[in-house]
DNA sequence: CGCGCAGTCCATCGAAAGATGGAGGCGTCC
DNA sequence: GGACGCCTCCATCTTTCGATGGACTGCGCG
């Protein structure tokens, strides 16, 4: 019997997910949390083998207590549970960040149930599960890794999306200005462009960000 | 007994919804469509009174079928239901371009169940229901006109957009580089921001843009 | 007609951003 | 161990942006 817990900020998508997991057999819904202190607090008590993780969490105005914060925490736990993340958009950013968060696998919200299902059990096993369309990106990233951003370049492209200047990058990760200048070369030169504000376009073009 | 029907491209959310809404008295959810196609065909045999719509279904990457465009399509049948609009994410335009459209309403997914039947219940009277957050947001904008871009200004927000250089719009738009400066100012202004960027972000975030 | 507003244009100046060319630490892979 | 990629940091210089404070035109409205 697999011991799953939910966590999403929306009622409707928890209850969802239960009318989807509940007639299954073989797993159980046994706690749900609808923010990322709640979904640790639960995590840290055991008993849970997988955990199903929506990215974008309430209160994430911050920008830190998100789902890949959330995955951090719960995967640094002693005998952590699997974390499936299971989300709405894709976006390269996200996936990778999960990943490297210690996310088992990640799907999306459109997926059948009863894939769903079997990527729970996927996950429980712990095998990586990956839905076709990202598998697809990932596929096309890794065959040009030139053109690939790393994960910090990803983060800077973010901060870029929201408006921030090099001063407020800078501060918001922790790093000089001239870090996050250095960093803005980098990304010019892959993205083949040579400001902030087309690294944006593109970025939304090519689907790296939401 | 108010006669429901659920349009989500989602198979969890709308289980999520039939789960919600079955044990509340007095209204039944009595057919489900995942596109605005099926939606439109289940609406036109009639029999139902309100209709939940999700704005975001599968298959807009023509940008034409969304749920605006059903909701338009199923308010000009003869005798239509009501259309509650529930999604995801605030955008003036989406409220804007849903309530032009006929919606009856506007809530969005992370209301609590209660507030959601009560919703419908007053959407079938025929009584327009707002979520806070929505309503707050348009009493926003009516109470301060001044804030509304003109015609030429979102013309240049949308050449931000795309990443164009203050020279590159001035090329493009066919007016001077202080001409589009001076428009930059105004904008600025006008959104509370101080950088093109920035600018970019706040529009996407208001609807104002793509 | 005067008034306000949108759109156009101008000059100047300080502050960001971008280009250039480095450098060292750190982990991985062969 | 050495090569390589990533992240971090630095200084310098040029270009672009953004802030400021104007000015002129055309248009609609009362």
């Amino acid at each position: 019997m697999i011991r799953v817990m939910l966590v999403d900020d929306h009622p409707v998508v928890r209850a969802g997910l239960r009318a989807v997991l509940d007639p299954a057999d073989g797993l159980a819904v046994i706690a749900e949390a609808q923010n990322a202190d709640e979904a640790l607090a639960l995590a840290e008590r055991g008993g849970i083998d997988v955990v199903l993780m929506d990215l974008r969490l309430a209160g994430t105005a911050a920008g830190e207590r998100d789902g890949v914060y959330a995955t951090a925490a719960i995967r640094a736990l002693k005998d952590p549970p699997r974390v499936l993340i299971l989300t709405t958009y894709v976006s390269d950013a996200d996936v990778v960040r999960a990943v490297e968060a210690g996310a088992t696998g990640y799907l999306l919200k459109d997926t059948a149930p009863e894939t769903l299902i079997s990527g729970i059990a996927s996950a429980a096993a712990g095998e990586t599960v990956l839905g076709p369309p990202i598998a697809a990106r990932l596929l096309d990233r890794l065959a040009d890794p030139t053109q690939a951003l790393t994960v910090r370049e990803l983060e800077i492209v973010e901060q870029l999306a929201v408006g921030g200047s090099n001063r407020e990058i800078a501060k918001r990760l922790f790093i000089s200005e001239a870090t996050v200048k250095s960093h803005l070369v980098h990304i010019f030169g892959k993205l083949g462009v040579n400001s902030r504000t087309k690294v944006v376009a593109v970025a939304r073009e090519r689907g790296l960000i939401s």
